[in-house]
DNA sequence: CACTGGCGTGACTACGTAGTCATGCGAGCC
DNA sequence: GGCTCGCATGACTACGTAGTCACGCCAGTG
């Protein structure tokens, strides 16, 4: 009568190595040989114990091992709680480049208006090798974190400590460059906006991208609409807007759902698309292809970032260097019938001649 | 010199409660205590005991609880790799009501074509309280679970084992029938159905629910397009199937995306919508109401979904008994543009006279 | 034939936590 | 004034695993 019950039964456990052990007639050090492939086992034990260790139906105890190693084979990952088309895609990405590094992923989502740190601290806490931020928004207060653990954000709008810290990103300000820049070689004389919440890393990349190519043509940079949320709500609202707006002909939406309520809005105040206004969205969800009309839009590899983030925050947390910067991010537009050239602006001026 | 190094530094680790109770001049059980909030600790030690665990930034090591407890609290989810809104709205629900619940969430998907199996192994590996199967689908092969870790199915097309299993469900054949209802009720003579993949659950719920509400007014069953799989692409095949059949005037498509896709082709071969053809979707998606035209659409409530499925299984876990079955879930029904009334369809039949 | 070396194996230990039991001390009671 | 009782605290232990070291045996070598 010593402790926790003998077999009082107070809780279903599994075998344990030491049972393998003794069924097999080993140590319980052979088993746990065999089970993680080390040398010096002969064939004969090796058999014997892998075939007790299926009828027994035996598993590996993690948390042992995480308690003696220090490490979880696990990474943590902060998502925002939201079923966004990006978001989503990349969380699901980036569970398939853990799964494929041998890494478990656990999950935790920043509910509204939650700080990132309550949700990276309850990673810790459940222990972690590792914490991927996925998208963070910027809560005005930078993440300080106290952890030991290294750190990959997807985008930046969170100061990192140094050291066991990484930002990376998709290309985000080249796809909203891009998108904006066809729509000024399609004529257009400037572009118009919709932004993002501008608390989020990735609306700020395409306001900035849609800037840089205004500057970079001289074309003029019209006034932005209030931010949207990323609904297509939002959309609806920002666009009728601009509906009034005689001059404006083409818009760049800061994802493809506030594109669908832009051109909702467009529809409603009786302005043609592409007629009358070009509309670019960004992300290339798949509805966009089907949508009346079909949209024009810009896609990030999520994919692609979503493996950076996770070699880079392996190579952390194995010690190892950080690998290069892959040479380019692969961002892809594909052009639909939602954008058009310039109907009938007046005096046309071709967009790359900065006679404004 | 004994075994892994004192203080050779191989792994740098947190202060555990042995360092804290140094530092506090107490016990380590006494840490113990004070951590797990258990009563016979006098008010000064406590806060001494707090201060010293802010001091020395500790946290609780979860391996070593899970280890003596033999209780991980977390829970693992099985979620296929989509990025669907269904499944992520529905992953992201699941996710607050663990949270809330006490739990931490480890995730795993099922990569395509990969067994359920697979998943659960590595998630019962991983170390798991229990197990949330997210929209399963049906391989051929039912999962046989060789755990007696409890799990939860969210929709059927699983084979269960007895004792620790159950299977929760939103009621999506109401909410087919809904739809299918709706546009009897505007007077289609019948409605047809786009199919989804039948291999999910879900999609076969939905098909199920159009039968029935078929079967009640005594409409004609159509025969069913080639069954899609979720995308807008499958479901503008579909619908250019049923666009060239002068008699198709309501449709009834297995998610939104599905009839975004059927809209397109609709629009592609003329035919108005609502005039010519009235179209229903399924989940309504926040597009759904700028789509051209505003998609009628119905939608379950994930949110109670996830709650019910939680509940059940945290009760199995603790050995509670399961709470009562909710009394319903709510399915809503948004009537917008794309449905309308029958328009010429010769001789007008109501739709409840069943005198087909 | 003695010695060396390497391979197969096992004994022992620590990882950080919580359950069990023991102990000491002060308050309340007769 | 001696007793009991209960609270505050601590000592000890087990949970399942892998690192370290030791041991025994056999082959190869001089």
């Amino acid at each position: 009568m010593t402790t926790t019950g003998a077999e009082g039964g107070r809780r279903r456990r599994g075998p344990g190595m030491t049972e393998v052990a003794r069924a097999a007639g080993v140590s319980q050090k052979t088993v746990s040989r065999v089970v993680n492939g080390e040398p010096h086992v002969s064939p004969e034990v090796r058999d014997r114990v892998l075939r007790v260790i299926r009828e027994l139906d035996y598993r590996p105890n993690t948390a042992a091992r995480a308690l003696l190693l220090g490490r979880y084979r696990r990474i943590g990952v902060v998502s925002l709680g939201s079923s966004l088309y990006g978001p989503s895609t990349l969380l699901i990405a980036l569970e398939r480049a853990m799964q494929r590094a041998g890494y478990s992923v656990a999950l935790a989502s920043t509910l509204e208006g939650q700080k990132v740190s309550v949700a990276v601290d309850a990673l810790l806490e459940q222990g972690v090798d590792g914490i991927v931020l996925s998208e963070p928004i910027d809560d005005g207060t930078p993440l300080r974190l106290s952890s030991d653990v290294p750190v990959v954000s997807v985008g930046e709008g969170v100061e990192l400590a140094q050291g066991t810290c990484a930002v990376v990103g998709g290309d985000g300000i080249a796809a909203a460059r891009i998108a904006t820049e066809h729509l000024l070689s399609l004529g257009h004389r400037t572009v118009w906006h919709l932004p993002g919440p501008q608390d989020w890393w990735a609306a700020r990349d395409r306001l900035r991208g849609w800037r840089e190519a205004l500057a970079a043509v001289g074309a003029p940079e019209p006034p932005l609409p209030s931010p949207g949320d990323w609904s297509p709500a939002s959309g609806y609202a920002a666009g009728r807007q601009l509906a009034g707006l005689s001059d404006v002909t083409a818009v760049f939406a800061a994802n493809d759902d506030m594109a669908i309520g832009a051109l909702r809005a467009f529809a409603d105040a009786g302005r043609a698309v592409p007629g009358d206004v070009s509309v670019v969205g960004y992300d290339d969800i798949p509805a966009a292809a089907y949508l009346s009309p079909p949209l024009t839009t810009v896609r990030q590899n999520f994919a692609a970032v979503a493996d950076r983030a996770v070699d880079v925050l392996i190579a952390l947390i194995e010690g190892r260097a950080a690998p290069a910067e892959p040479a380019d991010q692969a961002v892809e537009l594909t052009v639909r019938a939602s954008t058009g050239p310039v109907r009938d602006p007046g005096p046309r001026i071709p967009a790359r001649s900065r006679t404004t």
